[in-house]
DNA sequence: CCCGACACGTGAAAC
DNA sequence: TGTTTCACGTGTCGG
């Protein structure tokens, strides 16, 4: 529960002179002073004799300077989306949290953006492997298979053809080759399919590329239409 | 904000105890300057008569919640880059700007890879509809749905998570909808999954838009990791 | 001179 | 009962 207000529900009203001279700043005290204070100075005289009414001058203002702190800590607590506890330091605390997530996020979100942005694997490749069947037939397109060696060990595979059931046959090939999928990507469209797979081919580059491409063509030749 | 905010019922302030005890405050001097208070108590009987060392129950304890307090405030000024005043107040507001900035920003570099990762689909559709699950947790990336109405009953849906289990709760939520995958794409990149759909779903665009965004977004935000 | 900012101790309320 | 948190008024310093 936010501690709403002080609920002065106590009958000591013994600073009613600051009330009105709250509600009617400005030294200009026209109100009934209520003159209470009769505490009778505790300090036995030696303190501040007229100790009665003795506002000071930054009494209004030191309230107002509060109430924009507070202010800010509440908004503060508003852009915060988790609140452990509904307290000043623990908003303090939160926020900071809150400001190094939010700064570590951008970091990444721009370390990503800059790496899907740039999509560097097509540059990693020293060399470029790819194979169109059937382009001169009247389809327009029959089978693709695009081998990319990204380094060691490492391949881009994109098959393209106007049937998925050669997926399955596809995997088939990569298992019997010890190939490792680390990212597949796999588009349909209209009866069209795309997959695109980043694979791991232990052996020598060459050999996997002339193998393994003559295997997937031989896969993707098949007539499936 | 209000300078006032609430019309404060009465106040009481005992000032005559306590301004004494602010008045010979015994040593411990942390925040205060030289103060130098020279109040003749070295005689030892000193002439206070009202409770020189009145006894406050929690005058270490405050004195420790106000250093932490100010601690905090200091490592709030710390991670904000730009403070234009040596100030609580301008701290605190500095502070908020800076929030709301990254959270800005956040949410920018989150559309932007969005808009990275999928391709000009999204300007196709006249309105967007999107959003996104614990954009202010540390992770980048927890849950994002979107949703874009393509034309008559044609929408197109990005389902991005952590996760690929919750595919096939997506295609069940689909299903009973009565929605036709027309074309799919899922991309999966090391434990992060994407897919997009262009489906028809019979139905009010409105409620349709609603209503499955909730549903899909229900199944997207459970905890995956 | 005053005004803004801060730390201080304290009473009272909330936990 | 205890502790912690809060708002308050005031003194003091610096511009």
């Amino acid at each position: 529960m936010p501690r709403r207000q002080r609920a002065r529900s106590s009958e000591e009203l013994k600073a009613e002179d600051f009330v009105d001279s709250v509600l009617n700043f400005g030294g200009a005290g026209g109100g009934g002073e209520g003159e209470d204070e009769e505490e009778g100075e505790a300090g036995g005289g030696d303190g501040q004799p007229a100790a009665t009414e003795y506002k000071s001058k930054n009494l209004e203002a030191e309230r107002r300077r509060r109430g924009r702190l507070n202010s800010n800590i509440l908004a503060l607590r508003a852009v915060v989306p988790n609140i452990t506890k509904m307290s000043k330091e623990s908003t303090l605390s939160d926020a900071i949290d809150h400001i190094k997530k939010l700064q570590n996020q951008v970091l990444e979100l721009q370390q990503q953006l800059a790496d899907s942005s740039g999509e560097a694997w097509e540059k990693q490749g020293s060399a470029s492997c790819s194979e169109t069947f059937a382009a001169t037939e009247n389809m327009p397109y029959q089978g693709q298979v695009e081998l990319v060696p990204l380094g060691p060990y490492k391949y881009h595979l994109k098959i393209f053809c106007k049937k998925a059931g050669i997926f399955t046959k596809v995997l088939e090939a990569l298992c019997s080759y010890n190939a490792q999928v680390t990212s597949l990507s796999t588009i349909t469209f209209y009866g069209y399919a795309e997959s695109v797979f980043c694979i791991e081919v232990k052996g020598e580059q060459d050999v996997v590329m002339a193998e393994l491409r003559s295997l997937l063509s031989s896969i993707v030749e098949v007539p499936n239409n």
